[in-house]
DNA sequence: CGCGAAACTGTTATAGTGTTACATCTGCGC
DNA sequence: GCGCAGATGTAACACTATAACAGTTTCGCG
Protein backbone atom coordinates (compact mmCIF):
# COMPACT_ATOMS: atom_id res chain seq x y z
CA UNK A 1 0.00 0.00 0.00
CA UNK A 2 2.06 2.89 -1.21
CA UNK A 3 0.40 6.09 -0.15
CA UNK A 4 1.36 9.65 0.26
CA UNK A 5 1.12 10.62 3.90
CA UNK A 6 -2.39 11.23 5.18
CA UNK A 7 -2.58 14.95 4.79
CA UNK A 8 -5.62 15.52 6.89
CA UNK A 9 -3.75 14.86 10.12
CA UNK A 10 -0.97 17.27 9.30
CA UNK A 11 -1.06 21.01 9.02
CA UNK A 12 -1.14 22.05 5.41
CA UNK A 13 -2.33 24.78 3.13
CA UNK A 14 -5.92 23.80 2.96
CA UNK A 15 -6.78 26.32 0.27
CA UNK A 16 -4.95 24.14 -2.23
CA UNK A 17 -7.22 21.25 -1.29
CA UNK A 18 -10.24 23.40 -1.86
CA UNK A 19 -8.97 24.77 -5.11
CA UNK A 20 -8.14 21.31 -6.44
CA UNK A 21 -11.64 20.12 -5.77
CA UNK A 22 -13.29 23.14 -7.32
CA UNK A 23 -11.03 22.88 -10.37
CA UNK A 24 -11.96 19.26 -10.73
CA UNK A 25 -15.62 20.20 -10.53
CA UNK A 26 -15.27 22.56 -13.48
CA UNK A 27 -16.22 19.88 -15.95
CA UNK A 28 -19.33 18.95 -13.98
CA UNK A 29 -22.67 20.55 -13.66
CA UNK A 30 -22.44 22.22 -10.28
CA UNK A 31 -25.84 23.59 -9.45
CA UNK A 32 -26.63 25.81 -6.52
CA UNK A 33 -27.10 23.08 -3.96
CA UNK A 34 -24.28 20.91 -5.23
CA UNK A 35 -21.88 23.79 -5.06
CA UNK A 36 -22.96 24.81 -1.59
CA UNK A 37 -22.74 21.27 -0.28
CA UNK A 38 -19.31 20.86 -1.80
CA UNK A 39 -18.15 24.13 -0.27
CA UNK A 40 -19.41 23.06 3.13
CA UNK A 41 -17.63 19.72 2.88
CA UNK A 42 -14.45 21.40 1.72
CA UNK A 43 -14.20 23.61 4.76
CA UNK A 44 -12.31 20.95 6.62
CA UNK A 45 -11.16 17.35 6.37
CA UNK A 46 -14.03 16.23 8.53
CA UNK A 47 -17.08 14.20 7.83
CA UNK A 48 -20.52 15.69 8.23
CA UNK A 49 -23.86 13.95 8.50
CA UNK A 50 -26.47 14.68 5.88
CA UNK A 51 -28.62 16.52 8.40
CA UNK A 52 -25.73 18.65 9.62
CA UNK A 53 -25.20 19.73 6.04
CA UNK A 54 -28.91 20.28 5.64
CA UNK A 55 -28.90 22.62 8.63
CA UNK A 56 -26.18 24.68 7.08
CA UNK A 57 -27.97 24.93 3.77
CA UNK A 58 -30.84 26.78 5.37
CA UNK A 59 -31.03 30.46 6.09
CA UNK A 60 -33.39 32.54 8.18
CA UNK A 61 -36.08 32.46 5.53
CA UNK A 62 -36.15 28.83 4.42
CA UNK A 63 -34.92 25.40 5.29
CA UNK A 64 -34.37 22.89 2.50
CA UNK A 65 -35.78 19.42 3.02
CA UNK A 66 -33.78 16.20 3.32
CA UNK A 67 -33.95 15.22 -0.36
CA UNK A 68 -32.15 18.44 -1.24
CA UNK A 69 -29.11 17.39 0.76
CA UNK A 70 -29.23 13.75 -0.27
CA UNK A 71 -29.52 14.59 -3.97
CA UNK A 72 -26.52 16.87 -3.84
CA UNK A 73 -24.52 14.35 -1.84
CA UNK A 74 -25.42 11.50 -4.18
CA UNK A 75 -24.27 13.55 -7.11
CA UNK A 76 -20.98 14.52 -5.50
CA UNK A 77 -20.28 10.94 -4.46
CA UNK A 78 -21.13 9.55 -7.91
CA UNK A 79 -18.81 12.03 -9.53
CA UNK A 80 -15.94 11.44 -7.14
CA UNK A 81 -15.98 14.78 -5.35
CA UNK A 82 -17.10 13.33 -2.07
CA UNK A 83 -17.08 10.04 -0.25
CA UNK A 84 -19.44 8.42 2.14
CA UNK A 85 -17.99 7.05 5.38
CA UNK A 86 -20.21 4.04 5.91
CA UNK A 87 -19.33 3.50 9.50
CA UNK A 88 -20.29 7.05 10.40
CA UNK A 89 -23.25 7.58 8.08
CA UNK A 90 -21.42 10.70 7.06
CA UNK A 91 -19.85 12.40 4.10
CA UNK A 92 -16.47 13.95 3.41
CA UNK A 93 -14.95 15.85 0.49
CA UNK A 94 -12.58 13.84 -1.66
CA UNK A 95 -9.01 14.74 -0.78
CA UNK A 96 -7.58 13.72 -4.14
CA UNK A 97 -10.23 14.55 -6.70
CA UNK A 98 -9.37 13.28 -10.11
CA UNK A 99 -6.64 11.03 -8.76
CA UNK A 100 -8.78 8.96 -6.46
CA UNK A 101 -8.67 5.33 -7.44
CA UNK A 102 -9.44 3.04 -4.53
CA UNK A 103 -9.53 5.12 -1.41
CA UNK A 104 -9.34 4.03 2.17
CA UNK A 105 -10.14 6.23 5.13
CA UNK A 106 -8.78 6.76 8.59
CA UNK A 107 -11.29 8.61 10.67
CA UNK A 108 -11.13 9.87 14.21
CA UNK A 109 -14.18 8.88 16.18
CA UNK A 110 -13.80 11.93 18.40
CA UNK A 111 -13.24 14.87 16.07
CA UNK A 112 -14.42 13.19 12.86
CA UNK A 113 -11.32 14.18 10.97
CA UNK A 114 -10.89 11.95 7.93
CA UNK A 115 -7.62 11.13 6.20
CA UNK A 116 -7.83 9.57 2.79
CA UNK A 117 -5.21 7.17 1.44
CA UNK A 118 -4.93 5.20 -1.75
CA UNK A 119 -5.26 1.45 -1.22
CA UNK A 120 -4.47 0.04 -4.62
CA UNK A 121 -2.57 -2.96 -3.28
CA UNK A 122 -5.16 -4.02 -0.79
CA UNK A 123 -7.81 -3.58 -3.42
CA UNK A 124 -6.06 -5.71 -6.02
CA UNK A 125 -5.57 -8.45 -3.44
CA UNK A 126 -9.26 -8.38 -2.73
CA UNK A 127 -10.11 -8.41 -6.42
CA UNK A 128 -7.94 -11.48 -6.90
CA UNK A 129 -9.67 -13.23 -4.04
CA UNK A 130 -13.03 -12.29 -5.48
CA UNK A 131 -12.13 -13.60 -8.92
CA UNK A 132 -11.44 -17.10 -7.62
CA UNK A 133 -15.06 -17.39 -6.53
CA UNK A 134 -16.55 -15.76 -9.58
CA UNK A 135 -17.63 -12.85 -7.43
CA UNK A 136 -18.11 -9.66 -9.44
CA UNK A 137 -16.82 -6.94 -7.16
CA UNK A 138 -18.21 -3.47 -7.62
CA UNK A 139 -17.29 -1.30 -4.68
CA UNK A 140 -14.78 -1.73 -1.90
CA UNK A 141 -15.13 -0.06 1.47
CA UNK A 142 -11.97 0.36 3.54
CA UNK A 143 -12.33 2.37 6.72
CA UNK A 144 -10.26 2.47 9.89
CA UNK A 145 -11.84 3.92 13.00
CA UNK A 146 -9.59 5.23 15.71
CA UNK A 147 -8.37 8.31 17.51
CA UNK A 148 -6.14 10.86 15.83
CA UNK A 149 -2.95 12.14 17.42
CA UNK A 150 -4.47 15.49 18.31
CA UNK A 151 -7.38 13.91 20.16
CA UNK A 152 -5.07 11.52 21.98
CA UNK A 153 -3.11 14.48 23.28
CA UNK A 154 -6.27 16.22 24.29
CA UNK A 155 -7.27 13.37 26.60
CA UNK B 1 -3.74 -11.55 1.77
CA UNK B 2 -3.57 -15.28 2.31
CA UNK B 3 -7.02 -16.61 2.84
CA UNK B 4 -8.75 -19.89 2.65
CA UNK B 5 -11.33 -19.80 -0.11
CA UNK B 6 -14.52 -17.96 0.72
CA UNK B 7 -16.65 -20.81 1.84
CA UNK B 8 -19.95 -19.05 1.70
CA UNK B 9 -20.04 -19.06 -2.09
CA UNK B 10 -19.32 -22.78 -2.34
CA UNK B 11 -21.45 -25.69 -1.35
CA UNK B 12 -20.27 -27.09 1.94
CA UNK B 13 -21.48 -28.92 5.00
CA UNK B 14 -23.04 -26.02 6.76
CA UNK B 15 -23.72 -27.95 9.93
CA UNK B 16 -20.01 -27.82 10.70
CA UNK B 17 -20.18 -24.02 10.49
CA UNK B 18 -23.05 -23.98 12.91
CA UNK B 19 -21.41 -26.41 15.25
CA UNK B 20 -18.17 -24.46 15.31
CA UNK B 21 -19.98 -21.31 16.29
CA UNK B 22 -22.02 -22.96 19.00
CA UNK B 23 -18.91 -24.67 20.39
CA UNK B 24 -17.16 -21.34 20.46
CA UNK B 25 -20.09 -19.86 22.33
CA UNK B 26 -19.78 -22.43 25.07
CA UNK B 27 -17.54 -20.21 27.13
CA UNK B 28 -19.95 -17.30 26.87
CA UNK B 29 -23.14 -16.48 28.58
CA UNK B 30 -25.69 -17.31 25.93
CA UNK B 31 -29.05 -16.21 27.21
CA UNK B 32 -32.34 -16.92 25.55
CA UNK B 33 -32.27 -14.04 23.10
CA UNK B 34 -28.58 -14.25 22.36
CA UNK B 35 -28.90 -17.91 21.52
CA UNK B 36 -31.94 -17.41 19.35
CA UNK B 37 -30.36 -14.55 17.47
CA UNK B 38 -27.21 -16.58 16.94
CA UNK B 39 -29.22 -19.53 15.69
CA UNK B 40 -31.07 -17.33 13.25
CA UNK B 41 -27.85 -15.83 11.93
CA UNK B 42 -26.28 -19.27 11.63
CA UNK B 43 -29.00 -20.60 9.37
CA UNK B 44 -27.16 -19.32 6.34
CA UNK B 45 -24.18 -17.24 5.30
CA UNK B 46 -26.41 -14.26 4.69
CA UNK B 47 -26.74 -10.98 6.42
CA UNK B 48 -29.97 -9.98 8.12
CA UNK B 49 -31.13 -6.58 9.22
CA UNK B 50 -31.87 -6.03 12.88
CA UNK B 51 -35.57 -5.71 12.19
CA UNK B 52 -35.66 -8.88 10.12
CA UNK B 53 -34.16 -10.69 13.06
CA UNK B 54 -36.59 -8.99 15.37
CA UNK B 55 -39.51 -10.25 13.30
CA UNK B 56 -38.26 -13.79 13.62
CA UNK B 57 -37.84 -13.50 17.38
CA UNK B 58 -41.54 -12.94 17.81
CA UNK B 59 -44.22 -15.56 18.00
CA UNK B 60 -47.99 -15.39 17.84
CA UNK B 61 -48.26 -14.20 21.42
CA UNK B 62 -45.60 -11.52 21.66
CA UNK B 63 -43.21 -9.42 19.65
CA UNK B 64 -39.97 -8.31 21.28
CA UNK B 65 -39.03 -4.67 20.89
CA UNK B 66 -35.99 -3.30 19.02
CA UNK B 67 -33.66 -3.14 22.03
CA UNK B 68 -34.03 -6.89 22.45
CA UNK B 69 -32.51 -7.52 19.04
CA UNK B 70 -29.89 -4.80 19.31
CA UNK B 71 -28.72 -5.95 22.71
CA UNK B 72 -28.28 -9.52 21.54
CA UNK B 73 -26.53 -8.37 18.36
CA UNK B 74 -24.23 -6.04 20.25
CA UNK B 75 -23.25 -8.87 22.54
CA UNK B 76 -22.60 -11.31 19.71
CA UNK B 77 -20.56 -8.75 17.79
CA UNK B 78 -18.53 -7.78 20.85
CA UNK B 79 -17.73 -11.40 21.52
CA UNK B 80 -16.79 -12.23 17.97
CA UNK B 81 -19.70 -14.48 17.10
CA UNK B 82 -21.21 -12.08 14.62
CA UNK B 83 -20.15 -9.19 12.46
CA UNK B 84 -21.87 -6.07 11.31
CA UNK B 85 -21.78 -5.30 7.60
CA UNK B 86 -21.67 -1.51 7.68
CA UNK B 87 -22.61 -0.98 4.11
CA UNK B 88 -25.78 -3.02 4.51
CA UNK B 89 -26.76 -2.08 8.05
CA UNK B 90 -26.94 -5.79 8.61
CA UNK B 91 -25.48 -8.60 10.63
CA UNK B 92 -23.96 -11.96 9.81
CA UNK B 93 -22.68 -14.87 11.87
CA UNK B 94 -18.91 -15.12 12.10
CA UNK B 95 -17.67 -17.81 9.72
CA UNK B 96 -14.46 -18.49 11.66
CA UNK B 97 -15.31 -18.03 15.28
CA UNK B 98 -12.28 -18.15 17.49
CA UNK B 99 -9.92 -17.79 14.51
CA UNK B 100 -11.21 -14.49 13.29
CA UNK B 101 -8.49 -11.91 13.38
CA UNK B 102 -9.07 -9.12 10.88
CA UNK B 103 -11.94 -10.14 8.69
CA UNK B 104 -12.99 -8.72 5.37
CA UNK B 105 -16.30 -9.42 3.71
CA UNK B 106 -17.54 -10.02 0.20
CA UNK B 107 -21.26 -9.58 0.06
CA UNK B 108 -23.71 -10.00 -2.77
CA UNK B 109 -26.02 -7.04 -3.07
CA UNK B 110 -28.72 -9.25 -4.54
CA UNK B 111 -28.94 -12.31 -2.31
CA UNK B 112 -27.04 -10.87 0.68
CA UNK B 113 -24.73 -13.85 0.89
CA UNK B 114 -21.60 -12.92 2.82
CA UNK B 115 -18.20 -14.55 2.46
CA UNK B 116 -15.68 -13.84 5.15
CA UNK B 117 -11.94 -13.78 4.50
CA UNK B 118 -8.96 -12.99 6.67
CA UNK B 119 -7.20 -9.77 5.68
CA UNK B 120 -4.14 -9.77 7.87
CA UNK B 121 -1.85 -8.30 5.20
CA UNK B 122 -4.11 -5.47 4.23
CA UNK B 123 -4.69 -4.73 7.85
CA UNK B 124 -1.03 -4.60 8.78
CA UNK B 125 -0.39 -2.26 5.85
CA UNK B 126 -3.11 0.00 7.15
CA UNK B 127 -1.74 -0.17 10.68
CA UNK B 128 1.67 0.87 9.43
CA UNK B 129 0.19 3.79 7.58
CA UNK B 130 -1.75 4.78 10.68
CA UNK B 131 1.33 4.61 12.88
CA UNK B 132 3.20 7.19 10.80
CA UNK B 133 0.57 9.77 11.67
CA UNK B 134 0.20 8.80 15.29
CA UNK B 135 -3.30 7.59 14.55
CA UNK B 136 -4.47 5.00 17.06
CA UNK B 137 -6.43 2.54 14.97
CA UNK B 138 -9.15 0.57 16.71
CA UNK B 139 -11.36 -1.11 14.19
CA UNK B 140 -10.92 -1.75 10.48
CA UNK B 141 -13.83 -2.21 8.12
CA UNK B 142 -13.15 -4.03 4.85
CA UNK B 143 -16.17 -4.80 2.73
CA UNK B 144 -16.55 -5.55 -0.95
CA UNK B 145 -19.97 -5.16 -2.50
CA UNK B 146 -20.74 -7.05 -5.67
CA UNK B 147 -22.74 -9.85 -7.22
CA UNK B 148 -22.01 -13.48 -6.44
CA UNK B 149 -21.58 -16.09 -9.15
CA UNK B 150 -24.98 -17.63 -8.49
CA UNK B 151 -26.78 -14.33 -8.88
CA UNK B 152 -24.86 -13.51 -12.04
CA UNK B 153 -26.07 -16.78 -13.55
CA UNK B 154 -29.58 -16.08 -12.49
CA UNK B 155 -29.72 -12.84 -14.46
C1' DC C 1 -38.16 31.63 -31.48
C1' DG C 2 -40.86 27.74 -29.71
C1' DC C 3 -41.25 23.27 -28.27
C1' DG C 4 -40.22 18.98 -26.09
C1' DA C 5 -37.22 16.15 -23.29
C1' DA C 6 -34.31 15.80 -19.54
C1' DA C 7 -32.54 17.37 -15.50
C1' DC C 8 -33.16 19.77 -11.34
C1' DT C 9 -35.88 21.56 -7.34
C1' DG C 10 -39.75 21.85 -3.84
C1' DT C 11 -42.69 19.49 -0.73
C1' DT C 12 -45.17 16.08 1.90
C1' DA C 13 -45.10 12.04 3.82
C1' DT C 14 -43.18 7.90 5.27
C1' DA C 15 -39.85 4.03 5.73
C1' DG C 16 -35.93 2.16 7.92
C1' DT C 17 -32.34 2.06 11.52
C1' DG C 18 -30.88 2.69 16.14
C1' DT C 19 -30.97 4.67 21.03
C1' DT C 20 -32.53 6.57 25.63
C1' DA C 21 -34.60 5.99 29.75
C1' DC C 22 -36.54 3.64 33.18
C1' DA C 23 -39.06 -0.15 35.35
C1' DT C 24 -38.81 -5.00 36.33
C1' DC C 25 -37.03 -9.42 36.83
C1' DT C 26 -33.64 -13.21 37.69
C1' DG C 27 -29.77 -15.62 39.41
C1' DC C 28 -26.07 -15.86 42.48
C1' DG C 29 -22.92 -14.98 46.31
C1' DC C 30 -23.01 -13.88 50.94
C1' DG D 1 -33.36 -13.63 52.84
C1' DC D 2 -30.56 -9.60 51.07
C1' DG D 3 -28.37 -7.11 47.80
C1' DC D 4 -26.08 -6.63 43.63
C1' DA D 5 -25.13 -7.23 38.74
C1' DG D 6 -26.69 -8.47 34.64
C1' DA D 7 -30.50 -9.27 31.68
C1' DT D 8 -35.12 -8.24 29.99
C1' DG D 9 -39.60 -5.51 29.04
C1' DT D 10 -41.59 -1.39 27.37
C1' DA D 11 -42.58 3.16 25.60
C1' DA D 12 -41.02 6.81 23.47
C1' DC D 13 -38.02 9.00 20.58
C1' DA D 14 -33.89 10.37 17.47
C1' DC D 15 -31.47 9.83 13.44
C1' DT D 16 -30.92 8.40 8.56
C1' DA D 17 -32.84 7.89 4.11
C1' DT D 18 -36.26 7.40 0.39
C1' DA D 19 -40.77 7.49 -2.27
C1' DA D 20 -43.82 9.94 -4.83
C1' DC D 21 -45.32 13.63 -7.32
C1' DA D 22 -45.75 18.43 -8.74
C1' DG D 23 -43.48 22.33 -10.50
C1' DT D 24 -39.53 24.59 -12.65
C1' DT D 25 -35.40 25.34 -15.28
C1' DT D 26 -32.19 24.16 -18.89
C1' DC D 27 -30.92 23.10 -23.30
C1' DG D 28 -30.78 21.09 -27.80
C1' DC D 29 -33.04 21.19 -32.02
C1' DG D 30 -36.16 22.09 -35.76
Amino acid sequence: MKTRPPLAFESHDHSTCQKAALDCAESLRLTKWRRRVLEILLEQHRSLGAYEILERLGDSTSKPKPPTAYRALDYLVEHGLAHRIEKMNAYVACAQPGACDQAGFFFCKLCHTVAEVQCADAESDLMRAAATSGFAAERTVIEVEGVCAACQDGD
